[in-house]
DNA sequence: ATGGATTAGATTGCACGCGATTAAATTGCT
DNA sequence: AGCAATTTAATCGCGTGCAATCTAATCCAT
């Protein structure tokens, strides 16, 4: 009993502690994106089409790692809000573009204080904050490449 | 625009990575708890029941980082799957306490393969996952008690 | 003891995530 | 050309997260 004891419990170390501080994150942004009338997710979509807008919504699906049935009412919201287009790709009739309209692009400068404001909060340096940025897209390429056995 | 801009890509490098890698590894367990029939954030809740129940909805919050708005549906799910029982303190009729039941102690066993299972997938020794966990936990307090001023 | 504050859970409403399915458009094989 | 396989979004259902509100129970200062 004790080895499957101390087991699960060292693994909510990482699980968890994976788990609350994104949930932990995401309440932080709250208050500063609010303001801006975005929702967490919905900051980082804007911050695929700031990027680069135009690409279809397979495509931001493949950067953000979320698929159409995340994406797309979270898109008509945004659509909703006057901050993106939702265009049928003339040239391939199943493909939606996404483009930015004048307001989801000027929002681009009201977003611009918000990187401050979370990293004085997360009270790491730059160069800290980058180490365990790569660490993590490290992680996250493991987890998604690797076989799991059945349990 | 140039400093803007840059900043809004750095910024979403540690967001993001905590975003996506949290995703991706409750992606990773799902498979691996459906046999236990538990979701991600069940299979948490048990992990603590399992560290010791007999606790209030409010101390189980408090260990997750949950309020009852997520977890008292949560708890009548598992109550209805026979894992737990909730029940009123004949002390102070406010509180519910957690019990867990026959089968939810017995599923103990069942979920003793798991952290091997993700173990695997992670990839990392133990040492590293420790190291990477106690970084996330002080991000996590930094988080949790940091000022963060208006955008 | 008693009435106002506080505390513990439950409830409601909204926005994700995601598996599964569906429908339409395109591709590719023959 | 024609038809099956594939690709792309949309839709549906369920389970979280969480703010806001509500109710009931307890605490506490007078």
């Amino acid at each position: 009993m004790g080895a499957a004891v101390d087991l699960l419990a060292l693994d909510a170390q990482l699980c968890f502690a994976l788990y609350a501080t994104s949930l932990s994150l995401t309440k932080r942004y709250k208050p500063l994106l609010a303001p801006l009338g975005l929702t967490y997710p919905q900051y980082l979509v804007m911050l695929v089409l700031w990027e680069g807008d135009g690409i279809t919504v397979s495509q931001l699906g493949d950067r953000l790692e979320l698929d159409s049935g995340t994406l797309t009412p979270l898109l008509k919201r945004l659509e909703a809000a006057g901050l993106v287009q939702r265009l049928r790709d003339t040239a391939d009739e199943r493909r939606v573009l996404l483009q930015l309209s004048a307001k989801g692009r000027a929002l681009r400068k009201r977003a611009a204080g918000v990187p401050l404001a979370i990293g004085t909060a997360v009270g790491c340096s730059a160069s800290e904050a980058q180490r365990l940025a790569s660490q993590l897209h490290r992680l996250r390429r493991q987890i998604g490449t690797s076989f799991i056995p059945a349990a």
